[in-house]
DNA sequence: GAAGTTACATACCCTCAGTATGAAACATGG
DNA sequence: CCATGTTTCATACTGAGGGTATGTAACTTC
Protein backbone atom coordinates (compact mmCIF):
# COMPACT_ATOMS: atom_id res chain seq x y z
CA UNK A 1 0.00 0.00 0.00
CA UNK A 2 1.82 3.13 -1.12
CA UNK A 3 1.51 6.53 0.25
CA UNK A 4 -1.97 7.82 1.17
CA UNK A 5 -3.29 11.23 2.11
CA UNK A 6 -4.97 11.07 5.71
CA UNK A 7 -7.83 11.74 4.22
CA UNK A 8 -7.92 8.83 2.19
CA UNK A 9 -7.05 6.71 4.80
CA UNK A 10 -10.06 7.51 6.86
CA UNK A 11 -11.96 7.37 4.38
CA UNK A 12 -11.61 4.01 3.01
CA UNK A 13 -12.06 2.14 6.67
CA UNK A 14 -14.55 4.29 7.56
CA UNK A 15 -16.60 3.18 4.39
CA UNK A 16 -15.46 -0.41 4.54
CA UNK A 17 -16.56 -0.53 8.34
CA UNK A 18 -19.65 1.02 7.29
CA UNK A 19 -20.09 -1.60 4.42
CA UNK A 20 -19.58 -4.01 6.96
CA UNK A 21 -21.29 -2.85 9.61
CA UNK A 22 -24.49 -3.05 6.64
CA UNK A 23 -23.68 -6.41 6.19
CA UNK A 24 -23.20 -7.97 9.80
CA UNK A 25 -26.29 -5.91 11.35
CA UNK A 26 -28.70 -6.78 8.21
CA UNK A 27 -27.66 -10.37 8.69
CA UNK A 28 -27.51 -10.96 12.44
CA UNK A 29 -29.50 -8.13 14.32
CA UNK A 30 -27.34 -5.62 15.98
CA UNK A 31 -27.45 -7.16 19.23
CA UNK A 32 -25.64 -10.64 17.99
CA UNK A 33 -23.21 -8.30 15.90
CA UNK A 34 -20.26 -7.40 18.27
CA UNK A 35 -17.70 -4.22 17.13
CA UNK A 36 -14.79 -6.72 16.52
CA UNK A 37 -16.68 -9.07 14.37
CA UNK A 38 -17.88 -5.79 12.22
CA UNK A 39 -13.75 -4.67 12.30
CA UNK A 40 -12.54 -7.90 11.34
CA UNK A 41 -14.86 -8.07 8.23
CA UNK A 42 -13.46 -4.72 7.84
CA UNK A 43 -9.83 -5.90 8.01
CA UNK A 44 -9.24 -3.60 10.98
CA UNK A 45 -9.55 -3.96 14.67
CA UNK A 46 -11.91 -2.23 17.12
CA UNK A 47 -9.43 0.62 17.98
CA UNK A 48 -10.31 1.81 14.06
CA UNK A 49 -13.90 1.63 14.73
CA UNK A 50 -13.74 3.69 17.77
CA UNK A 51 -11.43 5.97 16.26
CA UNK A 52 -14.16 6.70 13.76
CA UNK A 53 -17.50 5.98 15.70
CA UNK A 54 -18.64 7.06 19.03
CA UNK A 55 -19.77 3.80 19.95
CA UNK A 56 -21.82 1.18 18.47
CA UNK A 57 -25.41 3.02 18.24
CA UNK A 58 -22.88 5.41 15.70
CA UNK A 59 -21.73 2.85 13.65
CA UNK A 60 -25.55 1.11 13.29
CA UNK A 61 -26.66 5.20 12.37
CA UNK A 62 -24.12 4.97 9.33
CA UNK A 63 -25.41 1.89 8.46
CA UNK A 64 -28.93 2.89 8.77
CA UNK A 65 -28.31 6.23 7.05
CA UNK A 66 -26.50 4.35 4.27
CA UNK A 67 -29.27 2.10 3.86
CA UNK A 68 -31.28 4.82 3.69
CA UNK A 69 -29.43 6.65 0.93
CA UNK A 70 -29.71 3.72 -1.43
CA UNK A 71 -33.19 3.50 -0.59
CA UNK A 72 -34.31 6.77 -1.45
CA UNK A 73 -32.36 7.18 -4.46
CA UNK A 74 -33.86 3.45 -6.29
CA UNK A 75 -37.43 5.24 -5.39
CA UNK A 76 -36.72 8.55 -6.44
CA UNK A 77 -34.99 7.44 -9.27
CA UNK A 78 -37.94 5.11 -10.70
CA UNK A 79 -40.88 7.47 -9.19
CA UNK A 80 -39.43 10.55 -12.16
CA UNK A 81 -39.64 8.11 -15.13
CA UNK A 82 -43.26 8.37 -14.43
CA UNK A 83 -45.53 10.18 -16.40
CA UNK A 84 -47.68 12.22 -13.76
CA UNK A 85 -47.14 12.58 -9.73
CA UNK A 86 -50.48 10.10 -9.22
CA UNK A 87 -48.67 6.82 -11.24
CA UNK A 88 -44.83 8.38 -9.68
CA UNK A 89 -46.83 8.02 -5.87
CA UNK A 90 -48.15 4.65 -7.09
CA UNK A 91 -44.67 3.68 -8.31
CA UNK A 92 -42.63 4.77 -5.31
CA UNK A 93 -45.08 2.33 -3.13
CA UNK A 94 -44.76 -0.78 -5.39
CA UNK A 95 -41.05 -0.23 -4.90
CA UNK A 96 -40.84 0.56 -1.16
CA UNK A 97 -42.33 -2.75 -0.85
CA UNK A 98 -40.48 -4.84 -3.27
CA UNK A 99 -37.64 -3.19 -1.31
CA UNK A 100 -38.56 -4.90 1.75
CA UNK A 101 -37.77 -7.84 0.38
CA UNK A 102 -34.17 -7.22 0.99
CA UNK A 103 -33.91 -9.26 4.32
CA UNK A 104 -30.83 -6.39 5.61
CA UNK A 105 -32.84 -4.10 4.19
CA UNK A 106 -35.96 -4.94 7.31
CA UNK A 107 -33.36 -5.92 9.71
CA UNK A 108 -31.81 -2.75 10.00
CA UNK A 109 -34.46 -0.42 9.15
CA UNK A 110 -37.80 -1.96 10.36
CA UNK A 111 -36.54 -4.30 13.10
CA UNK A 112 -33.49 -2.80 14.62
CA UNK A 113 -34.10 1.06 14.07
CA UNK A 114 -36.36 2.20 16.38
CA UNK A 115 -35.18 0.20 19.12
CA UNK A 116 -31.46 1.21 19.04
CA UNK A 117 -31.65 4.78 18.04
CA UNK A 118 -35.17 5.11 19.07
CA UNK A 119 -37.86 6.57 17.30
CA UNK A 120 -37.01 10.56 16.85
CA UNK A 121 -33.90 9.86 15.37
CA UNK A 122 -35.37 7.36 13.07
CA UNK A 123 -38.31 9.29 11.76
CA UNK A 124 -35.42 12.28 11.66
CA UNK A 125 -33.28 9.86 9.00
CA UNK A 126 -35.79 8.82 7.31
CA UNK A 127 -37.31 12.31 6.82
CA UNK A 128 -34.29 13.08 4.67
CA UNK A 129 -34.47 9.89 2.46
CA UNK A 130 -37.82 7.74 2.07
CA UNK A 131 -39.78 9.56 3.55
CA UNK A 132 -39.00 12.70 2.07
CA UNK A 133 -39.56 11.40 -1.25
CA UNK A 134 -42.88 9.89 -0.21
CA UNK A 135 -43.88 13.14 1.18
CA UNK A 136 -42.28 15.06 -2.18
CA UNK A 137 -44.64 13.28 -3.99
CA UNK A 138 -47.52 13.75 -2.04
CA UNK A 139 -47.13 16.98 -2.11
CA UNK A 140 -47.09 17.08 -6.29
CA UNK A 141 -50.29 15.01 -6.11
CA UNK A 142 -51.65 17.72 -3.78
CA UNK A 143 -50.22 20.70 -5.89
CA UNK A 144 -51.96 18.50 -9.05
CA UNK A 145 -55.51 18.81 -6.78
CA UNK A 146 -55.41 15.08 -6.46
CA UNK A 147 -55.19 15.04 -2.68
CA UNK A 148 -57.51 16.52 -0.46
CA UNK A 149 -57.04 19.14 2.05
CA UNK A 150 -55.47 17.86 4.98
CA UNK A 151 -52.04 17.82 7.14
CA UNK A 152 -49.61 16.24 4.39
CA UNK A 153 -47.12 15.47 6.96
CA UNK A 154 -49.09 13.25 9.17
CA UNK A 155 -50.84 11.57 5.70
CA UNK A 156 -47.45 10.36 4.72
CA UNK A 157 -46.09 8.84 8.06
CA UNK A 158 -49.43 6.99 8.12
CA UNK A 159 -48.66 6.18 4.41
CA UNK A 160 -45.00 4.84 5.63
CA UNK A 161 -46.70 2.99 8.49
CA UNK A 162 -48.62 1.24 6.44
CA UNK A 163 -46.22 0.61 3.49
CA UNK A 164 -43.31 -0.85 6.11
CA UNK A 165 -45.91 -2.95 7.90
CA UNK A 166 -46.88 -4.39 4.12
CA UNK A 167 -43.24 -4.96 3.29
CA UNK A 168 -43.17 -7.23 6.59
CA UNK A 169 -45.91 -8.63 5.45
CA UNK A 170 -44.99 -9.92 2.19
CA UNK A 171 -41.31 -10.51 3.13
CA UNK A 172 -42.76 -13.47 5.11
CA UNK A 173 -44.94 -14.58 2.22
CA UNK A 174 -44.28 -17.94 0.72
CA UNK A 175 -44.50 -16.28 -2.22
CA UNK A 176 -43.85 -13.19 -2.43
CA UNK A 177 -43.85 -12.55 -6.10
CA UNK A 178 -47.55 -13.54 -6.18
CA UNK A 179 -48.35 -11.39 -3.03
CA UNK A 180 -46.68 -8.39 -3.90
CA UNK A 181 -50.01 -7.08 -6.60
CA UNK A 182 -52.27 -7.96 -3.94
CA UNK A 183 -50.41 -5.76 -1.23
CA UNK A 184 -49.84 -3.50 -4.13
CA UNK A 185 -53.61 -2.67 -4.53
CA UNK A 186 -54.33 -2.82 -1.12
CA UNK A 187 -52.07 0.01 -0.32
CA UNK A 188 -52.78 1.99 -3.79
CA UNK A 189 -56.64 1.56 -1.82
CA UNK A 190 -55.16 3.84 1.29
CA UNK A 191 -54.19 6.53 -0.96
CA UNK A 192 -57.35 6.46 -2.90
CA UNK A 193 -58.59 7.60 0.46
CA UNK A 194 -56.74 10.74 0.60
CA UNK A 195 -58.05 11.69 -3.12
CA UNK A 196 -60.38 14.53 -2.70
CA UNK B 1 -44.33 -15.73 55.33
CA UNK B 2 -46.66 -18.27 56.34
CA UNK B 3 -46.48 -21.41 54.73
CA UNK B 4 -47.76 -21.68 50.71
CA UNK B 5 -48.17 -23.86 48.40
CA UNK B 6 -45.24 -24.18 45.56
CA UNK B 7 -47.95 -22.90 42.86
CA UNK B 8 -48.37 -20.19 45.33
CA UNK B 9 -45.01 -19.21 45.51
CA UNK B 10 -44.32 -20.22 41.70
CA UNK B 11 -47.24 -17.51 40.84
CA UNK B 12 -46.27 -14.75 43.13
CA UNK B 13 -42.83 -14.99 42.37
CA UNK B 14 -43.36 -15.08 38.49
CA UNK B 15 -46.42 -12.61 38.23
CA UNK B 16 -43.26 -9.73 40.55
CA UNK B 17 -40.88 -10.44 37.82
CA UNK B 18 -43.09 -10.07 34.94
CA UNK B 19 -44.38 -6.63 36.50
CA UNK B 20 -41.18 -5.74 37.41
CA UNK B 21 -39.81 -6.53 34.04
CA UNK B 22 -43.14 -4.43 32.23
CA UNK B 23 -42.04 -1.21 34.54
CA UNK B 24 -38.42 -1.36 33.69
CA UNK B 25 -38.42 -2.67 30.43
CA UNK B 26 -41.05 0.44 30.06
CA UNK B 27 -39.41 3.07 31.20
CA UNK B 28 -35.44 2.23 29.93
CA UNK B 29 -35.53 -0.10 27.45
CA UNK B 30 -34.65 -3.74 26.75
CA UNK B 31 -31.15 -2.90 26.34
CA UNK B 32 -30.34 -0.65 29.52
CA UNK B 33 -32.18 -3.12 31.63
CA UNK B 34 -30.76 -6.14 33.38
CA UNK B 35 -32.12 -9.15 34.88
CA UNK B 36 -30.20 -8.34 37.79
CA UNK B 37 -32.00 -5.24 38.25
CA UNK B 38 -35.67 -6.83 37.43
CA UNK B 39 -34.93 -9.65 39.92
CA UNK B 40 -34.03 -7.54 42.60
CA UNK B 41 -37.47 -4.66 41.51
CA UNK B 42 -39.22 -7.85 42.29
CA UNK B 43 -37.43 -8.82 45.65
CA UNK B 44 -35.38 -12.13 44.26
CA UNK B 45 -32.01 -12.92 42.69
CA UNK B 46 -31.07 -13.71 39.40
CA UNK B 47 -31.35 -16.85 40.17
CA UNK B 48 -35.11 -17.08 40.54
CA UNK B 49 -35.74 -15.38 37.21
CA UNK B 50 -33.45 -18.01 35.33
CA UNK B 51 -35.67 -20.28 37.09
CA UNK B 52 -38.68 -19.13 35.64
CA UNK B 53 -37.81 -17.48 32.59
CA UNK B 54 -35.16 -19.13 29.83
CA UNK B 55 -33.30 -15.63 29.64
CA UNK B 56 -33.62 -12.17 29.01
CA UNK B 57 -35.68 -12.38 25.39
CA UNK B 58 -38.09 -14.80 27.41
CA UNK B 59 -38.91 -12.43 30.36
CA UNK B 60 -39.37 -9.48 27.66
CA UNK B 61 -41.52 -11.59 26.03
CA UNK B 62 -43.94 -12.32 29.02
CA UNK B 63 -43.86 -8.38 29.60
CA UNK B 64 -44.63 -7.91 26.05
CA UNK B 65 -47.72 -10.76 26.05
CA UNK B 66 -49.02 -8.82 29.23
CA UNK B 67 -48.85 -5.22 27.76
CA UNK B 68 -51.19 -6.82 24.79
CA UNK B 69 -53.89 -8.64 26.97
CA UNK B 70 -54.22 -5.16 28.69
CA UNK B 71 -54.45 -3.20 25.63
CA UNK B 72 -56.74 -5.80 23.45
CA UNK B 73 -59.27 -6.18 26.77
CA UNK B 74 -59.24 -2.21 27.20
CA UNK B 75 -60.02 -2.23 23.21
CA UNK B 76 -62.90 -4.91 23.33
CA UNK B 77 -64.13 -3.28 26.30
CA UNK B 78 -64.58 0.37 25.20
CA UNK B 79 -65.18 -1.36 21.34
CA UNK B 80 -68.17 -3.18 22.74
CA UNK B 81 -70.44 -0.42 24.14
CA UNK B 82 -70.56 1.41 20.82
CA UNK B 83 -73.90 1.27 18.61
CA UNK B 84 -73.13 -0.20 15.09
CA UNK B 85 -69.97 -1.98 14.04
CA UNK B 86 -68.51 1.10 12.16
CA UNK B 87 -68.90 3.35 15.06
CA UNK B 88 -66.83 0.48 17.46
CA UNK B 89 -64.26 0.34 14.70
CA UNK B 90 -63.81 3.71 14.93
CA UNK B 91 -63.73 3.80 18.76
CA UNK B 92 -61.18 1.74 18.86
CA UNK B 93 -58.63 2.88 16.59
CA UNK B 94 -58.97 6.09 18.56
CA UNK B 95 -58.52 3.87 21.70
CA UNK B 96 -55.19 2.52 20.23
CA UNK B 97 -53.87 5.69 19.39
CA UNK B 98 -54.42 7.19 22.80
CA UNK B 99 -52.96 3.56 24.47
CA UNK B 100 -50.27 5.10 22.53
CA UNK B 101 -49.49 7.40 24.95
CA UNK B 102 -48.18 5.51 27.48
CA UNK B 103 -44.27 5.61 27.74
CA UNK B 104 -44.18 1.57 28.41
CA UNK B 105 -46.72 0.33 25.84
CA UNK B 106 -44.60 2.26 22.96
CA UNK B 107 -41.04 0.88 24.26
CA UNK B 108 -42.35 -2.46 24.61
CA UNK B 109 -44.40 -2.88 21.93
CA UNK B 110 -43.65 -0.61 19.14
CA UNK B 111 -39.58 0.24 19.66
CA UNK B 112 -38.10 -2.90 21.19
CA UNK B 113 -40.63 -6.00 20.49
CA UNK B 114 -39.46 -6.46 17.19
CA UNK B 115 -35.99 -6.04 17.62
CA UNK B 116 -35.86 -8.45 20.71
CA UNK B 117 -38.70 -11.47 19.18
CA UNK B 118 -38.95 -10.73 15.49
CA UNK B 119 -41.67 -9.80 13.57
CA UNK B 120 -43.09 -13.11 13.48
CA UNK B 121 -43.17 -13.55 17.07
CA UNK B 122 -44.75 -10.37 17.50
CA UNK B 123 -47.54 -10.71 15.08
CA UNK B 124 -48.43 -13.69 16.26
CA UNK B 125 -48.98 -12.54 19.81
CA UNK B 126 -50.49 -9.30 18.62
CA UNK B 127 -52.86 -11.90 16.35
CA UNK B 128 -54.52 -13.36 19.53
CA UNK B 129 -54.45 -9.72 21.26
CA UNK B 130 -54.48 -6.25 19.75
CA UNK B 131 -54.27 -7.41 16.16
CA UNK B 132 -57.15 -9.57 17.01
CA UNK B 133 -59.71 -7.10 17.81
CA UNK B 134 -59.58 -4.70 15.06
CA UNK B 135 -59.88 -7.94 12.74
CA UNK B 136 -62.83 -8.85 14.62
CA UNK B 137 -63.83 -5.51 13.80
CA UNK B 138 -63.39 -5.31 10.84
CA UNK B 139 -64.97 -8.55 10.20
CA UNK B 140 -67.85 -7.82 12.04
CA UNK B 141 -67.90 -4.31 9.61
CA UNK B 142 -67.36 -6.47 6.50
CA UNK B 143 -70.86 -8.69 7.76
CA UNK B 144 -72.79 -5.54 8.09
CA UNK B 145 -71.81 -4.89 4.05
CA UNK B 146 -69.46 -1.14 5.26
CA UNK B 147 -66.59 -3.25 3.78
CA UNK B 148 -64.94 -4.17 0.37
CA UNK B 149 -64.37 -7.12 -0.34
CA UNK B 150 -60.93 -8.02 -0.22
CA UNK B 151 -57.95 -9.36 1.70
CA UNK B 152 -59.07 -8.65 4.99
CA UNK B 153 -56.32 -9.65 7.44
CA UNK B 154 -53.68 -7.63 5.37
CA UNK B 155 -55.94 -4.86 4.98
CA UNK B 156 -55.88 -5.29 9.00
CA UNK B 157 -52.37 -5.27 8.85
CA UNK B 158 -51.68 -2.12 6.94
CA UNK B 159 -54.12 -0.51 9.16
CA UNK B 160 -52.27 -1.89 11.83
CA UNK B 161 -49.35 -0.65 11.14
CA UNK B 162 -50.78 3.18 10.11
CA UNK B 163 -52.37 3.47 13.49
CA UNK B 164 -48.80 2.59 15.19
CA UNK B 165 -46.99 5.42 13.11
CA UNK B 166 -50.00 7.64 14.70
CA UNK B 167 -49.75 6.57 17.43
CA UNK B 168 -46.02 7.61 17.64
CA UNK B 169 -46.58 10.70 16.24
CA UNK B 170 -49.40 11.61 18.36
CA UNK B 171 -46.68 10.34 21.48
CA UNK B 172 -44.11 12.99 20.13
CA UNK B 173 -46.94 15.83 19.75
CA UNK B 174 -45.93 18.68 21.90
CA UNK B 175 -50.05 18.96 22.51
CA UNK B 176 -51.65 15.12 22.40
CA UNK B 177 -54.92 16.35 23.53
CA UNK B 178 -54.88 18.62 20.85
CA UNK B 179 -53.63 16.63 17.99
CA UNK B 180 -55.48 13.47 18.89
CA UNK B 181 -58.62 14.30 17.20
CA UNK B 182 -56.72 15.53 14.52
CA UNK B 183 -54.85 11.82 13.84
CA UNK B 184 -58.02 9.95 14.98
CA UNK B 185 -59.44 11.87 11.69
CA UNK B 186 -56.75 11.13 9.26
CA UNK B 187 -56.78 7.09 10.58
CA UNK B 188 -60.78 7.58 9.94
CA UNK B 189 -59.81 8.55 6.42
CA UNK B 190 -57.80 5.61 5.82
CA UNK B 191 -60.77 3.53 7.28
CA UNK B 192 -63.22 5.15 4.83
CA UNK B 193 -60.91 3.94 1.75
CA UNK B 194 -62.02 0.37 2.47
CA UNK B 195 -65.49 1.06 2.42
CA UNK B 196 -67.49 -0.58 -1.14
C1' DG C 1 -40.10 -38.25 58.78
C1' DA C 2 -37.37 -39.72 54.90
C1' DA C 3 -36.75 -39.24 50.13
C1' DG C 4 -37.58 -36.59 46.23
C1' DT C 5 -38.87 -32.35 43.87
C1' DT C 6 -39.38 -27.49 43.35
C1' DA C 7 -37.90 -22.70 44.22
C1' DC C 8 -34.75 -20.12 44.93
C1' DA C 9 -29.62 -17.83 46.38
C1' DT C 10 -24.61 -17.62 45.62
C1' DA C 11 -20.55 -17.93 43.14
C1' DC C 12 -18.63 -18.24 38.97
C1' DC C 13 -17.46 -17.85 33.72
C1' DC C 14 -17.30 -15.50 29.37
C1' DT C 15 -18.58 -12.43 25.93
C1' DC C 16 -18.33 -7.84 24.61
C1' DA C 17 -18.82 -2.67 24.86
C1' DG C 18 -15.94 0.81 26.10
C1' DT C 19 -11.21 2.83 27.57
C1' DA C 20 -6.46 3.76 28.06
C1' DT C 21 -1.99 3.67 26.05
C1' DG C 22 1.38 3.31 22.59
C1' DA C 23 3.13 2.96 17.95
C1' DA C 24 2.99 3.71 13.33
C1' DA C 25 1.54 6.68 9.21
C1' DC C 26 0.90 11.28 7.67
C1' DA C 27 1.26 16.57 8.00
C1' DT C 28 3.68 20.92 8.74
C1' DG C 29 7.04 24.31 10.08
C1' DG C 30 11.74 25.20 9.79
C1' DC D 1 15.16 16.74 5.08
C1' DC D 2 14.33 16.65 9.71
C1' DA D 3 11.88 17.73 13.97
C1' DT D 4 7.59 18.23 15.93
C1' DG D 5 2.70 17.88 16.00
C1' DT D 6 -1.45 15.36 14.51
C1' DT D 7 -4.10 11.69 12.79
C1' DT D 8 -4.83 6.78 12.34
C1' DC D 9 -4.79 2.95 13.99
C1' DA D 10 -3.33 -1.72 17.16
C1' DT D 11 -2.88 -3.82 21.69
C1' DA D 12 -3.96 -4.49 26.38
C1' DC D 13 -7.04 -3.83 29.86
C1' DT D 14 -11.53 -3.00 32.71
C1' DG D 15 -16.28 -3.54 33.95
C1' DA D 16 -20.98 -4.75 33.25
C1' DG D 17 -24.05 -8.10 32.43
C1' DG D 18 -26.07 -12.49 30.36
C1' DG D 19 -25.84 -17.07 31.31
C1' DT D 20 -24.52 -21.39 34.16
C1' DA D 21 -23.22 -24.55 37.98
C1' DT D 22 -24.01 -25.72 42.38
C1' DG D 23 -25.69 -25.49 46.89
C1' DT D 24 -29.62 -24.87 50.15
C1' DA D 25 -34.05 -24.08 51.93
C1' DA D 26 -39.02 -24.68 51.17
C1' DC D 27 -42.52 -27.69 49.86
C1' DT D 28 -44.52 -32.47 48.44
C1' DT D 29 -45.14 -37.36 48.57
C1' DC D 30 -44.97 -41.74 50.41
Amino acid sequence: MGRRTQAERSDATTSQLVSAAQELFGRNGYAATSIDAIAAAAGVTKGAAYHHFEGKPALFRAAFVREQEETAAMLGRLAMGEGDSWAALRRGCRTFLERCLDPGFRQIVILDGPSVLGWEAVREIEYGHTLRVLLDGMRMAAADGLLAEGNLPARAQLVFGALCEGGMLLARSPDPEADLPVLAAEAERLLEALKP
